[in-house]
DNA sequence: TATTGTTATACTCTATAACTATA
DNA sequence: TATAGTTATAGAGTATAACAATA
């Protein structure tokens, strides 16, 4: 409520197109993340979740490859999801290093039931758009993600200054 | 690459709207981190920088309600950008408790030469979209983001399960 | 007493590297 | 030798709490 200069270069946020799709996609990530909250999973077992309800008996290595986590990230997320009584590891008779990762009938309740407060989130989010422009909306963004379509937020790390050897 | 069942729910992320937004949003926040990298600043000092640009003198407390970054992690943001020689603390001589943030000449470029690098990005992004659709996804953005237009990725922490032995 | 800036610290999330057991 | 899973550890990014100086 200061200036209103004639920038010649947008310096508010709601004239950047990338950094508005950054801000929003924040804040779907969060109002999911807090629906999912009192299930008591994450994005990323959520994640885990809809990919074993989608196609069963993946190994770890298959679905941390799937859902762009981390090899040794899976672990600890497979272990959580486990010990909700979520997930099972069942030994692969056709290779012992092997798991197949299978749902749980409560696992599989769990999703119906995350699916649902995720889109109830949606609903929250999306409450300013009708119909028509939620279509609009995501006709574009699938032409936006393309092929990368795979799931929860893996990518991270990018920016960091000057020195900082690593 | 396998199933193709007739789920009752939308089990793949290009169904989710929310997921889309969130993905997206990753995407798009990781790219112009990487744009800004070589000019080496963070997504929060470029933040801090394009605040100063639209309106100087500001408190460290102005800066952070305004970017929504915690006071004292204000602090080592504006450390940096000090250090790189982007920013400077002048006393404010109305209230000696306060420093007035002012952008330096070189600061000032390196805005400039970091809003080229960001609009780099986006071009990169947004590729897939004429003109025309560019203009409905923002307006469409507007209408979702809404008031809290305000810059950077600030929230986080919603998500946390159970007991969490680990 | 409230506010500005500061410091020290702790926590979350995630990846990297090294290791074991298979193959 | 390469691969599946595991462990230990380290790093980035951020917030919380307590504090000094000033209002």
């Amino acid at each position: 409520m200061a200036d209103q200069r004639h920038d010649p270069v947008p310096l508010a946020l709601s004239d950047d197109l990338g950094l508005l799709v950054s801000r929003l996609g924040t804040v779907a990530r969060v109002r999911i993340a807090e629906s999912l909250s009192p299930l008591g999973l994450t994005m990323r077992q959520f994640a885990v979740l809809r990919a074993l309800g989608a196609e069963e008996g993946l190994s770890q290595a298959a679905l941390g490859e799937r859902l762009k986590i981390d090899a040794s990230s899976i672990v600890s997320v497979l272990d959580d999801c486990q010990q909700s009584g979520w997930t099972e590891r069942r030994p692969d008779p056709a290779d012992r290093r092997r798991y197949a990762i299978h749902l749980t009938p409560s696992g599989r309740r769990t999703l119906v039931r995350a699916l649902a407060a995720a889109s109830r989130a949606q609903e929250e989010i999306f409450a300013p758009l009708n119909a028509s422009q939620r279509k609009t909306l995501h006709k574009l963004l699938l032409l936006l993600v393309g092929e990368r379509v795979v799931s929860s937020p893996p990518e991270r790390r990018a920016a960091r200054k000057t020195a900082a050897g690593r």
